[in-house]
RNA sequence: GGCCCCGUGGCGGAAUUGGUAGACGCACGCGACUUAAAAUCGCGGGUCUUCGGGCGUGCCGGUUCGAGUCCGGCCGGGGCCACCA
């Protein structure tokens, strides 16, 4: 066969896209454009397979939207900031910036032999000054429009990392890096104020219609938005009363205790002097992280001996102190219904306490129905032993009782979210400097902007635990830029979560020295037509962004709050797991097979093939994209990841996989290049009329290039790929006749290499100029689909008998119901079934089906 | 515990609004080429069959002329959140 040199070929278009600028991206006012974006690296060292999977996936629609005449722009950047440099400089005696730059520098290279359309004029590394510079006067403007704040609090503390977590990076209990269970810890901290977004951000939802469904799920839960009521209980014997959330307030009839948070600041006044309140306090503290443990740790409560008024009624309630009540929700307090809710009935039993059930479930008696172990906490059921809420539906009920605690003037109407405002301090030295400067006169006062950035201190040394700029001998110490006495630089670098906050909005204008980014040419480009990124961020980094474009718009950056519209989230690359005859993992490249079973591929000694799961380092279940992309060349590579597989799945990686694509790469080289001789010149005139099977190759391709489209459009890769192979699987079938036979042949082979080449981009340019084309493939437009191409001129349905398929006949696409009817009832086959039978009736969806229905 | 998703050949997966289930591929088997192997090319396959056909999309039932697709109830797998009042 003959020989395709994948390496030589794959370099030179790349050396050719890169000569000609094939990727820059230029503000067009007269092309529509359109943003490709997949989320950017970490810069670990070197890319993986999921970035490769990613790339790929993004590349393909970038390639896609350019052909059909968008002004595509597809940028490229590293999330450079974060803790792994700062455990790179522990353990290899690197900086961490040299460390990082380094790291950019090898997957720049490694990306780039993927021969992705990226238009590096504006790559962004958010680790360098010209970047975070702008980031630290973003800042400055969020404190200035009261959006950025300080406070003291309790914070999530990740005692590996030595640095505060915000809580959408505690998973589990636990730092969602280190994997260490957070303590709590009290300290002075710089907030976002994302709490004053949470409704516009629910309601933002709404509208991402092309997110996954998953995704907003997620956001929303996150968000969690309860309506209720605030409502105040006055304490006996005491001139003080403790307010109460609730969704649930038309239970209060039921209710018969209320329980307060540990750190409710009344628990000491209420509690303080009662034997076993100290002892209390420290158990709940210590309450183990886990999950399990959380959700099943023992609800305890304490029991401070003093009472509250109800609200309507002329009885008191006791006043707990429970375990499981939390300060940072609501009020850090509720009131209990046992009937009604499942952990108070739990907790009443416990402490023999009343339980009165007030809805009255459907077809129960009122005379006879109890709670048993099981609270009713269904909304369904009518309302009684209530007063004024008797006959009542539940969610009638509950406005009747915010109205009723409304006009006694004992609480109001709340809602109330999960969300809490996003703790961005970091103890951490690889990270952007927080621009403020602490005046034991003036308090905190922020850098003035002429003297932005703040820049990271080089000389700073990792050998003692805590924050190295901290530590730094000079660096913190300044003058006051008030009153020019002495002060101090805030040490706390900001949450990298920030950088990736904006990223997106910087490569709309990269190099821009004095501006994050110019807001013309940032309303040109965004908002981001197609984000693709892994779900892991669908609360993190997907939250923060659509947070923090809200907020830079209410700054006047941007016009807009949304930052993309489009979203897909790919599945995980897996691979099957090995480990050797000792029980540790082994790397797949150690393993071979000898025959069916799995051996040591240096001492064939048994191998124990184990599960088929993500790939990560610890199993060792990890191949190595650079190798890969060497031995089989990127184009097989981006084949094999889009094939089979649905981008949203997971995708299990094997080795036949990549080399059943390597074959198919080599099989159209072969295709191709074997028939070029018999095919007419290009722009040969076309002719008149075709043979039948010239005809049907036509409508193969023809169909092809509609299908493809918009199976990239709606991301069925694979649908895509194996629309290819059906194509080119008819073109290798397609032996011409006659002259116009080698014209359409030379059609549907030019038809197959254009809607090929998103995805293997440096195949489809070989072949393109083989075929004697000398513009690039990346200058071409996307193929027309002759509409009377689409459909063919005959259809082949289905007969059934009684919906069971007896036959099939092929019709004129003209051919009518009637038409149908006779042919399908002369099929031997129907004959055969309604002998002897009674035809009921016949039913005829033309283009579809034909059901005989007999009796 | 709450919310959400998914069950189709040996495997990954196709199947537009309900209309020929299994496209396309992987693996496998057989054949050709070869001294041989690899590569390549060709052919084959859901399953049982008395060769008429029967049975088949996790299980049970329903709607329909017709259900992988819609509805109800189970069983199994996965994801996210998790003491949220």
């Amino acid at each position: 066969m003959s020989r395709y040199n994948i390496r030589e070929t794959e370099a030179k278009w790349q050396a050719r896209w890169e000569e000609s600028a094939a990727f820059r991206a230029t503000e067009d006012e007269n092309r529509e454009k359109f943003y490709v974006l997949e989320m950017f690296p970490y810069p670990s060292g070197r890319i993986h397979v999921g970035h490769v999977r990613n790339y790929t996936l993004g590349d393909v629609v970038a390639r896609y939207r350019s052909a059909c005449g968008y002004n595509v722009i597809h940028p490229m950047g590293w999330d450079a900031f974060g803790l792994p440099a700062e455990n790179a400089a522990l353990g290899r005696n690197a900086h961490p910036k040299d460390w990082t730059l380094s790291n950019i520098d090898v997957m720049r290279g490694q990306l780039q032999t993927m021969g992705l359309s990226i238009d590096w004029d504006r790559e962004v590394a958010t680790c360098v000054p010209e970047y975070y510079k702008h980031e630290q006067k973003i800042f400055l403007d969020f404190l200035k429009k009261g959006l950025a704040y300080r406070k003291e609090s309790m914070v999530n503390w990740d005692p590996v990392e030595n640095t505060v977590l915000a809580n959408e990076q505690v998973v589990d209990g636990k730092g969602w890096r280190s994997g260490a269970p957070v303590e709590r810890r009290k300290l002075n901290q710089w907030f976002l104020k994302i709490t004053a977004y949470a409704d516009e951000l629910l309601d933002g939802i709404k509208e991402l219609d092309r997110w996954p469904e998953k995704v907003r799920i997620m956001q929303e839960n996150w968000i969690g938005r309860s309506e209720g009521v605030n409502v105040r209980f006055d304490i006996v014997g005491k001139d003080a009363d403790i307010a109460f959330f609730s969704t649930r307030p038309d239970t209060l009839f039921g209710a018969s205790f209320v329980v307060i948070a540990p750190d409710h600041p009344m628990a000491g006044e209420l509690g303080g002097n009662k034997p076993g309140f100290a002892e209390f306090i420290k158990d709940c503290q210590s309450v183990g992280t886990s999950e399990e443990a959380i959700a099943r740790a023992e609800k305890k409560g304490f029991d401070t001996g003093w009472t509250v008024k109800h609200p309507f009624e002329d009885r008191e309630m006791p006043v707990f102190i429970g375990n499981f009540v939390l300060m940072d929700y609501g009020t850090g307090a509720v009131f209990g219904c046992p009937a009604h809710d499942q952990r108070d009935l739990d907790f009443a039993r416990k402490y023999g306490l009343s339980v009165k059930p007030v809805v009255l479930p459907p077809g129960e008696d009122p005379e006879t129905f109890e709670i048993g172990d099981e609270a009713y906490e269904t909304k369904t059921g009518v309302h009684y032993q209530s007063e004024f809420m008797n006959g009542m539906a539940v969610p009638d009920a509950i406005q009747a009782a915010i109205a009723k605690i409304e006009s006694l003037g004992k609480g109001h109407r709340v809602i109330q979210y999960r969300l809490r405002d996003w703790g961005i301090s970091r103890q951490r030295y690889w990270g952007c400097p927080i621009p403020v400067i602490h005046c034991p006169h003036c308090g905190t006062v922020p850098v003035p902007e002429d003297q932005l950035p703040v820049e990271l201190p080089y000389d700073v040394t990792f050998d003692a635990p805590g924050n190295p700029i901290a530590r730094h001998p000079q660096w913190k110490h300044c003058k006051c830029p008030e009153c020019g006495a002495d002060a101090e630089r805030e040490t706390d670098t900001m949450d990298t979560f920030m950088d990736s906050s904006w990223y997106f909005l910087r490569y709309c204008d990269a190099q821009n020295p004095d501006l994050p980014f110019d807001p013309q040419k940032a309303a040109y480009w965004m908002t981001v037509d197609q984000y693709i990124g892994g779900v892991e961020h669908a609360v993190l980094h997907l939250l923060y962004s659509r947070f923090f474009t809200r907020a830079l718009r209410d700054c006047g950056y941007v016009g807009f709050g949304e930052p993309f519209a489009g979203l897909f989230t790919q599945g995980m690359v897996t691979h099957q797991t090995f480990k050797d005859k000792n029980g540790q993992w082994i790397f797949p490249t150690e393993v071979r097979m000898d025959g069916e079973t799995a051996v040591h591929a240096e001492d064939g000694s048994p191998v124990t093939v184990g599960r088929i799961e993500k790939m990560s380092k610890s199993k060792k279940n990890v191949i190595d994209p650079e190798n890969i992309i060497e031995t089989y060349g990127a184009d097989a590579v981006r084949l094999f990841i889009l094939s089979d597989s649905p981008p949203e799945r997971d995708l299990e990686w094997t080795e036949a996989g990549i080399e059943g694509a390597w074959r198919y790469v080599n099989r159209l080289h072969k295709l191709v290049t074997d028939l070029v001789s018999d095919l007419p010149a290009p722009g040969t005139p076309e002719p008149k009329s075709f043979e039948d099977n010239a005809e049907s190759l036509r409508r193969a391709a023809h169909q092809a290039v509609a299908e493809i489209g918009t199976r990239i459009e709606d991301f069925h890769m694979n649908k895509a790929v194996a629309k290819i192979r059906e194509l080119s699987n008819a073109i290798a079938a397609f032996t011409p006749r006659t002259d116009a036979g080698g014209w359409a042949l030379r059609e549907a082979t030019e038809i197959l290499i254009q809607i090929m080449n998103p995805i293997m981009p440096h195949l489809s340019e070989e072949l393109w100029s083989t075929l004697g084309h000398a513009d690039m493939l990346v200058r071409t437009p996307w193929p027309k689909a002759d509409p009377a191409l689409l459909q063919d001129d005959s259809v082949t349905i289905g007969v059934q008998v009684n919906g069971k398929v007896r036959a099939t006949i092929t019709l004129p696409k003209t051919a009518g119901k009637d038409d149908a009817e006779k042919a399908a009832l002369a099929e031997p086959g129907v004959q055969r079934s309604i002998e002897g039978k009674t035809v009921r009736k016949v039913i005829v969806v033309p283009g579809r089906i034909v059901n005989v229905v007999v009796g």
